[in-house]
DNA sequence: ATGCAATAGTTGCTTATACAACTATAGAAT
DNA sequence: ATTCTATAGTTGTATAAGCAACTATTGCAT
């Protein structure tokens, strides 16, 4: 049963929240293009290549891992395949689908990245928490995220 | 000093906020979008204008407290003003400037939006949070905000 | 006073992303 | 087996937002 009354401490969390969002992906993805990598959004979609079995996923779940409508991750796909940063191959037991693939370069791109990417995190985000304020926002997200994440059972 | 390493909980921590906030974001949009209220970006200009002093705002300080460039700024201004619910005011004493100004339609869209907009944030976002949580969420966000926000002195 | 650099806001253009419609295939119901 | 519905991915089209360039004004420096 969703309560319905927000405190203050709720809503000035909500309303910091999504501000603080909108600074740090504005601040972070700025320095990612002038140190001349990967923008947040490419990061996003190779990440969860890298992180995946086979560096291989059908592409509704990367869809749905990076929170992206069908036909929005057909296009960035489109350009990463340009790029040679990942490449499609047709799914062999399902004939509708479609994989999409990490290359090694994709693979380098991303290992490139990842030391601006996370020393704008560090710089702007984690430095501003003790560890356990980082263990409890990891929590609650992953609340949250568990809750808001289509289902996927 | 920023320190530069990133242990696991600050690294999931990063992760889960940015994955929650995009979901989070789409579904309460969604949700005020099928209640026929207002989207969530023109609630976000509206309500600065409500919390400012006279309802007004300049626009440049308008641009930065909602994190849009100033040519978003002045489109998405445009629609509201199509909409009625602000106009544009020149500033009396600097013959480059405008205000942005709350009008009472703006005032009553936004008070009727309000009750989905909070229940949005009630049941998707403030039903996870303990008191303690809250208060945590919201001193860490209003830190980064501190860093990240563009300088205003 | 004059000129120069900075600021405010708008506009042209490009890019990102969503929705709806479409094709193809899969899987379930009979 | 046939038909019906759901799913996978792509494409046409519309909207949102950013950057760079532009105009108008301000205010500082000399």
């Amino acid at each position: 049963m969703p309560k319905d009354e927000l405190d203050e401490a709720c809503l000035a969390a909500w309303r910091n929240f999504i501000t603080a969002h909108a600074n740090l992906v504005d601040l972070i993805d700025r320095e990612l293009t002038a140190a001349d990598r990967l923008p947040l959004n490419w990061y996003d979609v190779l990440i969860e290549l890298v992180e995946a079995p086979e560096n291989r996923l059908r592409m509704h779940e990367l869809a749905q891992k990076v929170v992206l409508s069908r036909s929005g991750l057909t296009r960035l796909v489109d350009k990463l395949e340009t790029a040679g940063l990942l490449r499609r191959e047709t799914a062999p037991d399902d004939r509708r689908g479609a994989f999409a693939v990490l290359t090694n370069k994709g693979k380098d791109a991303v290992r490139k990245s990842w030391p601006v990417y996370s020393k704008g995190i560090a710089k702007y985000f984690a430095s501003h928490l003790t560890e356990g304020e980082a263990q409890i926002i990891r929590d609650v997200f992953a609340r949250i995220l568990a809750t808001t994440q289509k289902d996927n059972s």
